[in-house]
DNA sequence: CGGGTGGTTGATACTTATCAATGGCTGTGG
DNA sequence: CCACAGCCATTGATAAGTATCAACCACCCG
């Protein structure tokens, strides 16, 4: 018995971008392209702003559910004041920059020490842990109005590595400020401790699902999952939406291979519970994927 | 494909005790058997108090580390008032009481709603989530001094199923007296919050673990975390220790099961990593322990 | 004693990983 | 515009890791 049971992980990267991984860990923060959301051209559509850059989905920026409006940090990107007297005008309380990053680039690393705690405005992140032998455990898809952790508003070192897989906007706010006001306004922790209570339960989930479930249940769990965040935030078209996730993604998040992914995946098409096509995915037999999925 | 892979899991319990615990989930709190502390005969040894209850290995109370008398809520039980006018005799801030439950029974049920929040002052605990069939994986086992979640401090439920390993004394505190203060005082938030970054990165690290690990690293990773968290409580003796844990539970911590488990400490046994003998374990070879572990 | 719990072991089955080959797609440079 | 290189998904064959099942023994503890 050698113990080494992962040995070849080690000797040999199980993923080809891996050496890309290694490379990229010690390197500085790629600063980031700004480009400020505010200059670009938004069209006022039922409420809410579009996109002008979305293609093919057309894709809404919503706040809501976003911890800096709820804490009124945040005007949202969605909130124009409708005057100069507009009190909304005022609302935001907080320094914070917009950044808007490509595909596949890293926002965060995790032994940067930011000062700043950045939430996503738009698009979608991942934030994981990647030991050094390359393997990876995506914690958390953070969506448009997440925070990457409830521990980072707190605590300038998440240990986590956060990256973008669409294009995303976040916004940064200083924690040095947000401290400020939090402690000057301590009834703000009743906001941030129900994201927290949040936080724990969906990572409690995380480890059950790793621990205790099957790879049938945890791929279509997580589907469920995102559909439902999905549908909350309004980026669902009855049961179809974007869906930009690579298997790998997926992988990575259930604690499988690819390979495996890509094998369950199909049974779950040939079976008639979803189909994928061009990045986007519909749940055809949702009652039949939660049963899969162990569901609630 | 039927995509029902743990039917058998279902159908039939996958462990004797899963019809226990289907009994006991809708069942009432068990009510704590009440053995004050504090009428129980302490000695003093080396400014410590020794449990005149524990027969093999000497087993210290200590409190050092501990929230609630970091927070300074709580006086501890081995800082007694020098005087009547000792002013560690008015630290204790808050109604709290002191409980003592033998091994093996619940100290708080997932759907519970308790006013309280229990801290752990002696034994082992186990936090835990378990499925309506029977699956269960352990989160956590709080020790002398640890909080079960620190969600509990400020929600009323945790999901989550804590029950006694060995006999445990706990301390309930009233959550609404605790929030008042905390709300009058809110640099009490800093201590709070470091403890909530730290069950964060735990937690982190436990689906890292789950995902990503092999069963000989989970398994060696379960001993030596266990080993440091005993060391700065003072309850390890050189590389041994009080090792009361079931097969069962490392199995529900690991996510793997018993069988597996008893495999994997034989060969840790036979080759010289550790040695267990009635419910202590010593660490042999603890380079190569951390080794297999891929410690840090 | 006797029954329940807990640990060990071996045989076997199942789940998932690994390896390898293929083809589609996308972006890039000539 | 085409050729080409990467990346991605798919598939089949095979291997490794872990679970399941069953039997047995060793304890405790009542």
């Amino acid at each position: 018995m050698t113990f080494v049971p992962s040995e070849k992980n080690r000797s040999k990267p199980a993923f080809d971008t891996i050496e890309f991984r290694r490379a990229e860990l010690p390197s500085e923060p790629i600063v980031p392209e700004v480009r400020n959301v505010a200059q670009r051209q938004w069209t006022l559509s039922a409420g809410l702003l579009r996109n002008p850059d979305a293609e093919s989905l057309p894709c809404l920026i919503s706040c809501s559910g976003c911890l800096a409006k709820e804490l009124g940090l945040c005007a949202g990107l969605n909130q124009k004041p409708e005057t100069e007297s507009d009190p909304r005008a005022a609302i935001t309380l907080l320094t914070s920059s917009v950044h808007t990053i490509p595909a596949r680039r890293t926002i965060c690393h995790p032994k940067e020490w930011s000062e700043f705690i950045p939430i996503i405005c738009h698009g979608w992140a991942l934030s994981s842990i990647i030991l050094p032998d390359g393997r990876r455990q995506i914690l958390s898809f953070p969506l448009a109005g997440d925070l990457v952790s409830t521990a980072s508003l707190l605590e300038p070192m998440s240990g986590r590595s956060v990256e973008a897989v669409t294009e995303v906007t976040y916004r940064k706010f200083k924690r040095s400020d947000l401290k400020a006001i939090l402690f000057e306004n301590p009834i703000f922790f009743e906001n941030i401790s129900k994201a927290w209570v949040e936080e724990r339960t969906q990572s409690d989930q995380l480890a059950l699902g790793l621990g205790r479930r099957s790879a049938d249940e945890r791929i279509a769990r997580l589907i469920l999952n995102l559909a439902e965040r999905l549908a909350k935030r309004g980026m669902t078209n009855g049961q179809t939406m974007e869906f930009p996730l690579r298997q790998r993604h997926i992988a990575d998040a259930t604690g499988l291979t690819p390979v495996h992914v890509s094998k369950v995946m199909g049974e779950f098409q040939r079976a008639g519970l979803i189909e994928i096509n061009s990045r986007s995915l519909t749940i055809s037999d949702e009652a039949e994927l939660r049963r899969v999925a162990d569901w609630r």
